[in-house]
DNA sequence: GCGATTTGACCCAC
DNA sequence: GTGGGTCAAATCGC
C-alpha cells in the first residue's frame, strides 16, 4: 500500500512538474554560478553551516525498534539517504524545536535490511544523538539533566505507547504521522523485541526512550 | 497560505 | 575517492 501510494506519488510528481527541466536547469545554473563564483556567492548566500561530520556526537544510543516514530518526541525529517550496502534509506530526523529552542536533538531511522520477512515484525534501528534540551508545548522538560524526576514526568505526560495507542498530547502532531500510523499499524500488535546496542549509559532521554518502549 | 516532506547537491571526515 | 550527514529549493498536503 505504502509502495503503491510511493508509485502513485512518484508518478504524479513527475506528472505534476512540467517545469522539471526548469528547476533542474535553475540548479545547474545555481550550482554553476557558485562553481565559478564562489567566494563571491559565499559573501551574497549565507554561508553553508559548518557541517561536522563524523564524530560529531558526544552522546549517542542505538536501538531496534518496530516503532521507531513513538518516542514521545516531535521529530521532524530533515534528510532520507541510501546507505551503502543497505537496502532500505536512511531517514535523518532533529528534533521539531530545533529553531525555536536549539535542542540539537536529532535522530537517524534505518529499517533493518532482515526485517522484510513476514515472520518478523518490520524492525527499525534508531540511533540517537544528542539530547533534548528542549521544552514539550506543556512547557515540561522533555530533555535529560535531571534524570529519574525527568523521565518521570516526561513518561506522565506524554504516554505514548504504540501498544496504548496513546499518543503525545499535542494535537498538532502531524510530524511523523503518516509513517508512524503505517509502521505501527504493521506493528501494534507484535512484541517489541528491543536491543540496546551501547552500554546503557541512560540519561533520561535515553532511558524515557527506552523504558517507553517496555525494555 | 503555511508548514512539513522530499530530494538532489554540497561538503567534510575517513 | 567514498560514504554519510546536512542543507535548502521544490513540492505536497492540510
Amino acid at each position: 500500500m505504502a509502495e503503491l501510494q510511493r508509485h502513485h506519488q512518484s508518478d504524479d510528481g513527475a506528472r505534476a512538474r512540467p517545469d522539471d527541466v526548469l528547476v533542474d536547469d535553475k540548479k545547474r545554473v545555481k550550482r554553476s554560478i557558485s562553481d565559478d563564483c564562489i567566494s563571491k556567492e559565499e559573501d551574497v548566500v549565507k554561508p553553508r553551516h559548518k557541517q561536522l561530520k563524523r564524530g560529531r556526537f558526544d552522546e549517542s544510543m542505538s536501538l531496534e525498534t518496530p516503532v521507531p516514530h513513538y518516542d514521545g518526541r516531535q521529530w521532524r525529517k530533515y534528510g532520507q539517504k541510501h546507505i551503502n550496502k543497505s537496502k532500505h534509506p536512511r531517514n535523518y530526523y532533529r528534533c521539531a524545536y530545533r529553531q525555536e529552542q536549539g535542542c540539537k536533538a536529532t535522530k537517524t531511522v534505518q529499517q533493518q535490511d532482515d526485517s522484510t520477512g513476514t515472520d518478523h515484525p518490520v524492525m527499525f534501528t534508531v540511533v540517537y544523538h544528542d539530547q533534548h534540551t528542549c521544552k514539550d508545548n506543556n512547557g515540561i522538560n522533555l530533555g535529560i539533566d535531571d534524570s529519574e524526576t525527568n523521565s518521570q514526568s516526561s513518561i506522565s505526560t506524554i504516554s505514548t505507547d504504540p501498544y496504548g495507542r496513546e499518543t503525545p498530547s499535542l494535537d498538532g502532531n502531524k510530524l511523523l504521522d503518516k509513517s508512524a500510523d503505517l509502521i505501527t499499524r504493521n506493528s501494534m500488535y507484535e512484541p517489541a523485541d528491543m536491543t540496546v546496542f551501547e552500554p546503557l549509559d541512560l540519561d533520561s532521554w535515553a532511558l524515557d526512550a527506552f523504558l517507553r518502549f517496555g525494555a
